[in-house]
RNA sequence: GGGCCGGUAGCUCAGUUAGGGAGAGCGUCCGGCUUUUAACCGGACGGUCGGGGGUUCGAAUCCCUCCCGGCCCGCCA
């Protein structure tokens, strides 16, 4: 396609890195457009998925395998979507590696060595359902502050911990989305000597330190000493250390009070002698020291960190660890019906809510779009985004007119399905398999339902009904497989929990009880006459037809007819449309309801 | 105040790699499905591409500047 004249290598050529402060940015996917710089890859060559983008950048890293991918999180009170960014952004990019041929780790951190500073508001239970800190012992986490996650009880006593508690949230989150991540606890770490050379390290050379976190900390003086013992007496995580012995792999320190925010937590005063085990690093330190310890080669993170922990981050890898930092990627936050996440305000979903409404493979396309892109999750709306997921299943059949998105769902799709890049025969990856279909099925023979069709079906119970419904409007025929009609009716249930859910305009139900109706003369002999109709055999187009004849011959305001035929059915004032909808159902019924016998 | 990222139709978003036609879906409006009743089909309306300036024959795209929003620049993570 090339041979144009305005082709010009010179640029990138010429261009001898002249490798600023940018270097070193987190925002790789925003760098693409750089001139000269090497950023996209090594061959430049442009990619419709992100993925691929961040690919080459771990690859021309050139890195050990298993290629290491991490994310992380902080023990807080609920494990929300919001969490899911961690999980998915990294499992995308470690997929396009495995299916590259590359071995990938998908690591998942808990900081569960930090202290409790404050009491969560909302908590999730182990089956992801927010409660409140009434619903369980709020003493367990009160009488516990300062201490670390992982030596704090379960409030809801099941689990050895509450960090334990966490992170069996997250790992339940990921596996529901097909993902492999290896949980690990900070905790774990150190107890098992696996951070004593980055501890030593990091204690071993303060005034180096010191000059290069304190660039980034006001608080780091000529007395700072980046570790945090765990007090003997009292179990709370301290900060005052008196003295270091490198030989002995100790410290000295006093525990003294911890501020949070405007409040204290006390210490107990307690003076004594703790190894390297039984403490901390702080977070600026303990972050790059991960990378370290666990040879991280790729980390996705909010834009919180973009600016903060991550120079000093990259800074400190260097100088005090002596490693390259991982590729970093930084990703927008998204918003949920608008407003910011946050579990004590309530503007919270979590995982397995969010699929009570959507497949999951509509979950993972959400988190397949641009990283850098800040976007909104409206559950209100939900049939949008599932109405944009069709779409893009569409393009990748090649049934859809647009060359921009069909580029990107030929190389995002097989990785939102979870077929590791290839065709379902074929999987490489290690996604696990969303669904189960047959082996032997054609993934073009999917069928699909719209969003609010699906939810039309949910106003009626009986399965077979819906799938008659569906057929008679052409979603389904003979030719479509067994497998694809289950998963086509598998949206319905979906979509009757989203209208139920935000009691939207589809939220009516088929009442098996007779609502009660007021009727006006003229109207209740309309319905007797509509009944004798459906009762002699007509099809639903035929009962459409037949009631507006019926509503004129015996006076009745057609739009009044219609809404006594929907109190009868749903108890609402309106609904589907009547006439083939009663079509569908058993006659007898009909018949009885419209008598208002039954 | 400084830094980073974002700003495309009423809504949700593609398009910026590599400058050349401003797009999709939804919504709205109109029409069709034998005669208003939310499933289906067709059409139309709809945008100063945040504003301004510059480079260019040509800018949503490259450069400068300003505006707005989010994040960071205390502690913590």
């Amino acid at each position: 396609m090339t041979g144009d004249p305005a082709d010009d290598d010179s640029a990138s050529e010429s261009s001898a890195d002249d490798d600023s402060a940018s270097a070193d940015s987190p925002h790789i996917l925003s760098e693409q457009a750089d001139s000269g710089g090497g950023l996209s890859g090594d061959d430049g060559e442009f990619h419709a998925f992100w993925a691929d983008v961040v690919a080459d950048e771990i690859e021309a890293r050139d890195p050990d395998e298993p290629i290491v991918i991490k994310g992380g999180v902080s023990p807080s009170g609920v494990a929300h979507v919001g969490n899911v960014n961690e999980v998915m952004r990294g499992y995308f990019v470690a997929e396009v590696l495995r299916e590259r041929g590359h071995e990938v780790r998908q690591l998942f951190t808990s900081d569960d060595k930090d202290p409790l500073r404050k009491l969560p508001r909302k908590l999730a239970n182990a089956d992801g359902e927010i409660v409140g800190l009434g619903d369980v012992d709020a003493g367990a986490l009160g009488r516990n502050l300062g201490k670390p996650y992982t030596a704090i009880p379960d409030p809801f006593g099941e689990r050895e911990s509450y960090a334990a508690h966490f992170a069996a949230l997250l790992s339940a989150d990921a596996d529901r989305l097909g993902v492999p991540v290896e949980m690990v606890s900070n905790t774990a770490l150190y107890a098992d000597g696996r951070f004593d050379d980055a501890v030593r390290t990091a204690l071993s050379d303060l005034e180096t330190l010191r000059g290069t976190l304190g660039a980034y900390q006001d608080k780091v003086d000529d007395e700072y000493v980046p570790f945090n013992p765990v007090c003997a007496a009292c179990g709370k995580v301290t900060e005052t250390v008196t003295a270091v012995d490198l030989e002995a792999e100790t410290v000295e320190y006093v525990c003294t009070d911890l501020e949070v925010g405007d409040d204290v937590i006390e210490g107990c005063g307690h003076e004594g002698t703790a190894t390297f085990r039984e403490g901390k690093l702080p977070w600026r330190l303990e972050w790059p020291a991960q990378w370290d310890v666990l040879d991280v080669d790729f980390e996705p993170f909010g834009k919180d960190h973009a600016e903060g922990s991550w120079p000093s981050g990259v800074d400190l890898a260097r100088t005090v660890f002596g490693i390259e930092p991982p590729v970093p990627m930084v990703y927008e936050w998204f918003t949920l019906g608008g407003e910011a996440l946050s579990s004590s305000a309530g503007n919270v979903v979590t995982v397995p809510e969010l699929l009570e409404v959507l497949e999951p493979e509509v979950v993972r396309y959400f988190f397949a779009l641009h990283p850098k892109k800040a976007r909104d999750l409206d559950l209100e709306r939900i049939d949008l985004l599932v109405d944009r997921f069709d779409r893009f299943e569409r393009a990748y059949f090649g049934e859809v007119d647009d060359e921009e998105l069909t580029r990107f769902a030929e190389r995002a799709y097989p990785f939102v399905m979870g077929w590791g890049g290839e065709s379902p025969d074929g999987r490489s990856g290690d996604g696990r398999a969303l669904s189960d279909r047959p082996a032997d099925a054609d993934p073009a023979d999917r069928v699909r339902f719209p969003y609010t069709f699906a939810a039309v079906l949910g106003m009626v119970e009986d399965e077979d009904l819906r799938e008659q419904l569906a057929r008679d409007e052409g979603h389904v025929d003979d030719d479509t497989p067994e497998w694809a009609v289950r998963e086509a009716l598998a949206r319905v249930e979906r979509a009757r929990t989203w209208a139920e859910r935000t009691d939207n305009e589809y939220n009516y139900r088929l009442q098996t009880e007779l609502p009660a109706v007021d009727l006006d003369d003229d109207a209740a002999a309309a319905l007797d006459a509509l009944a004798d109709f459906v009762a002699a055999g007509h099809d639903g187009e035929a009962i459409q037809a037949e009631m507006y004849e019926t509503a004129r011959d015996h006076g009745v305001e057609v739009a009044d007819f219609f809404e006594a035929g929907y109190r009868l059915f749903f108890d609402q004032p309106q609904g589907p449309r009547l006439g083939e909808f009663l079509g569908e159902l058993e006659r007898e019924f009909v018949v009885a309801r419209l008598r208002r016998e039954a």
